[in-house]
DNA sequence: GCATACAAGTGGCTTAAACCAGTTGGTTGC
DNA sequence: GCAACCAACTGGTTTAAGCCACTTGTATGC
């Protein structure tokens, strides 16, 4: 087995040793002689058959890692990374006729089309001072406490898949069920409606970025798996903006779809 | 200077020393102690100072560089990474409108609106076989050269910023100035254009993922910064696909924007 | 004045050895 | 039969030392 595996094979071309056995293996990845699910040889096979030290068999692997082509488990072994199917989000998000069509908000709709169990996990709803740029997309003081904040961590069969945080103005959320867990029927989105605020047009504002250790823990997601940060806002009938939200999702678990029209 | 950074200092929490240190330099940028473009003490002097070996205070670095939060100068020392404007890209990209009331392309005006000047290098233009996901959105043979593609760079100020690949089918391309190097004017649109293809709508499918080691080497991605990759497809005014491109951005230098209506 | 050379600093990579911590499966003892 | 234990594997982290490559400023020689 591994045959392809050797010092010798193909062009060393002068490389640095680690390097070299990243090549070797990332080959036998991508050729297909190493499945996703495979185990690879343990770091001290590695560098014996290179006649490296172990460290340097070590420095390929994290090679191999930070491209996000292995993934270690201590005590097990390092693993070839499955390819999984992802979970897609897009502008239809928001969309009320979806919900109208199968009584499924857009998260569970997802998880159902893909056979999974959703649940999702209130983890805070409190009043807090806004992060700068949430408080200069509502409008408000970036040094009070000024908006209503709710996170909710997003489970498919209790794997995480997505943080989400929701910021309202506290002036429109003081006293009403916006500030409790069960926010009543249309979620929050009807209680904005009560207050005059119809969902008309959205914003999504993207980037990607390495996650935070906090991140990372919640969303397990392997090293070198960004995650994409998503920033929404959403605009009343007057384009006035009356709600933002802080979508993190695993980059590898996830993909965003944007359908729109193209003005001529 | 750097007074806040000994072993002593804040929770130590009996972390590893390696974290023990990535923690206290991540605080002082945190802090603004270190601000952005200042050097961090060598790995020499970081060991010393925190009793460890040189190797302790390296992998301490490299913690910190995985999070993007400082960039390593071979010969120079590691600096603290500076937060760069970002360039913006949204769906209004391929609007005709922006073009006719500024005569520039949407690349070039948000050039122009950072002060940068654009520069546009054409890496490639062949028939090649497409890959699989853009065979699939454009309805053409994955295992014939069935497509042509134009690879283009995309330099500010000589700096890397995107690479963009455009897809279009080779019966369609072939004998046109779309397989040319001057594609004429309206560019590629206009072209398709020619053959009754009117671009109505557009599909963006934005994941995030760490770069290539091409990918990187061009787009000169410190170690830490994951890059977008965002599939378009271009429709047109009969819903048929007439033409795929992939954006592959730095994440650190680009954000996307997505402007849309809410269905009610 | 100016170019060259060099020394001393920086990070980059590797070696070799040791110990820790999680995992697995077989052996032992009941 | 079964539970507890243990040995042998796995990766995780650190030490200590050496050499290489890149950068910078200074000293040298003309």
């Amino acid at each position: 087995m591994l045959t392809g595996m050797s010092p010798q094979t193909s062009g060393d071309a002068g490389q640095l040793p680690s390097r070299r056995i990243a090549d070797a293996v990332r080959e036998l990845i991508t050729s297909g002689e190493l499945a996703p699910g495979d185990k690879l040889p343990s770091e001290r096979e590695l560098a014996h058959r290179f006649g490296t030290a172990r460290n340097t068999a070590r420095e390929a692997i994290r090679l191999l890692t930070e491209e996000a082509l292995v993934t270690p488990h201590h005590g097990k072994g390092v693993f070839v990374r499955e390819k999984q199917r992802l979970f897609r989000w897009g502008n239809d998000r928001y969309s009320r006729k979806t919900y109208r069509e199968t009584g499924l908000t857009p998260f569970r709709l997802e998880m159902q089309r893909q056979g999974k169990a959703a649940s999702i996990q209130a983890v805070a709803i409190d009043r807090v001072t806004p992060p700068l740029d949430v408080a200069e997309r509502l409008n408000v003081s970036p040094d009070e406490e000024s908006v209503l904040r709710r996170l909710n961590e997003y489970h498919a069969d209790d794997e995480p898949v997505q943080l989400v945080t929701t910021y309202v103005r506290w002036s429109e959320a003081e006293g009403t069920p916006l500030a409790e867990p069960k926010t009543g029927p249309g979620g929050i989105y009807g209680r904005l409606e009560d207050k005059g605020h119809t969902l008309t047009t959205g914003r999504d504002e993207i980037t990607a970025r390495m996650p935070t250790h906090a991140e990372a823990q919640f969303l397990q997601t392997p090293s070198g798996v960004p995650v994409l940060d998503v920033l929404h806002t959403s605009f009343d009938q007057n384009g006035e903006p009356f709600e933002v939200s802080r979508f993190v999702h695993r980059a590898d678990r996830s993909g965003l779809v944007y359908n729109f029209p193209i003005e001529n």
